[in-house]
DNA sequence: GGAAATAAGTGATTGGGGTCACACGTTTGC
DNA sequence: GCAAACGTGTGACCCCAATCACTTATTTCC
């Protein structure tokens, strides 16, 4: 599949790039789909191109030397992952699987790195992003220091709102309705926070009964009383 | 305390700047002494300095919201610490404190962020830096992971061995022993690992009737067994 | 130099959460 | 369309690690 500048322009990181610039970009850039569950970057390879999401959802987990996943982040379509590489040479830290089937930009570092020296700003808006990461994961590692289970499991949730707040303003101007759109699953959260499944269930049974929150089908998660969750979030109410 | 382009030099990412710009950067640099648990940087707030270190230690910790305090990461002679701020403009995710009595330049970000205008290598070098860090971060998250004690615990000196590298060699030239310097208290291991001290406590007893490690006073920890340490971090082998 | 703070070792107790074993509904994919 | 896979709900059991409550070094600092 060919890649068009018009393609590229759609990232909001690469937007800011003259339009030859795109141009050259795009001729070295490829698309690749991927079905769920596809690995679209492997853990421990020096890979070679930055992946740029277009459609889809794509999550970085982690293994345990014991083999258990471990989901660290979502990345969202307009979103790009694998971008340490640019600023050295080690390896890819965590595996990047499709969530849903997906469609990806590839462009190889070199070409990247080239561009990078006429426009520094590039190189500052990866850095930025960078930084954005290292601020999530100190949260997320915050968060693994909880000693309660369901202040642990709110806190992920609360973090789940603040990190998409456009997709919840949009819809908060449709109906007032505060929700998580493609919430993770259970399994998914009990990995994130390093709890079994199990217990994840048993504090979302006590989240809805108390109407804290409501599933709306699989793709949604309606937040019902978000001062409420905050307030468990925070641990200045027991669940 | 005045700054001088020499001290300055000492800091490895700084060496590779041309010696006018060292000077002009020292002019502008403070140097501020902190006492034991002395606060270097505040969570939350927008520093306005990246603080290199030239004496003594320095650790980044978090507090969880219900205020225990949480070690992150280590920041050793040499090292600097505050470098999110050069790349986007939100508040230092983490405390800084002083272990030691410590020594540390404050160079403004202003003054840095001109600097990287003609340097961009300076903005590669700090890149990097995000880089290692956002590894170094990966790898201890996945640590919280894993679901026996011991081995998380045999895990983190593990990370704590190949982090200091540098240190082991040297020694190990000397006399072919191979230790961990200045390791972190069994309070300070249990908050990194999410643990409690007396558990860290149970399994270096465990360690140490095995003769695996060995204490040689409070500032040096003597691996007598790195194959077996390594084979508990990996699992392969129970304590 | 001596008091106070910090670090470390250890047993007894206990309860939270992991594990196991199911049931049940809902997608997914031949 | 139907089986297989997946996501979820729930009870019973039970073990591991947190907590408590001490003691004993070892440092730190007036």
């Amino acid at each position: 599949m060919l890649v068009t500048p018009e393609l590229l322009s759609a990232f909001p990181s690469l937007k800011l790039l003259p339009a030859p610039t795109l141009s050259q970009l795009a001729q070295q850039a490829s698309v690749k789909r991927f079905a769920r569950r596809g690995v679209v970057l492997n853990a421990g390879e020096q890979e070679d191109a930055i992946c740029f999401l277009f459609e889809g959802r794509l999550q970085g987990v982690d293994f345990t030397i014991d083999g258990r996943e471990v989901g660290l982040y979502f990345v969202e379509p307009g979103d790009f992952c694998g971008e340490l590489g640019m600023f050295d040479d080690g390896p890819q830290p965590e595996h990047v699987i499709a969530l849903t089937a997906a469609l990806v930009v590839f462009i190889p570092l070199p070409a990247l790195r080239e561009v990078t020296l006429e426009n520094p700003a590039l190189l500052q808006a990866l850095g930025k992003r960078l930084a954005t990461r290292v601020r999530q994961m100190t949260r997320q590692r915050s968060l693994l220091g909880l000693p309660n289970i369901s202040q642990r499991v709110c806190c992920q949730l609360w973090f789940l709102l603040s990190g998409h707040a456009e997709q919840k303003q949009k819809d908060n101007g449709k109906n007032g309705e505060i929700a998580i759109f493609n919430p993770p699953t259970h399994m998914e959260i009990a990995i994130m926070l390093s709890l079994s499944r199990e217990s994840v269930s048993r504090v979302f049974q006590v989240l809805q009964t108390r109407q804290i929150v409501k599933r709306d089908g699989p793709g949604k998660l309606i937040i019902l009383d978000v001062d409420c969750l905050q307030e468990l979030a925070e641990g200045k109410q027991e669940l």
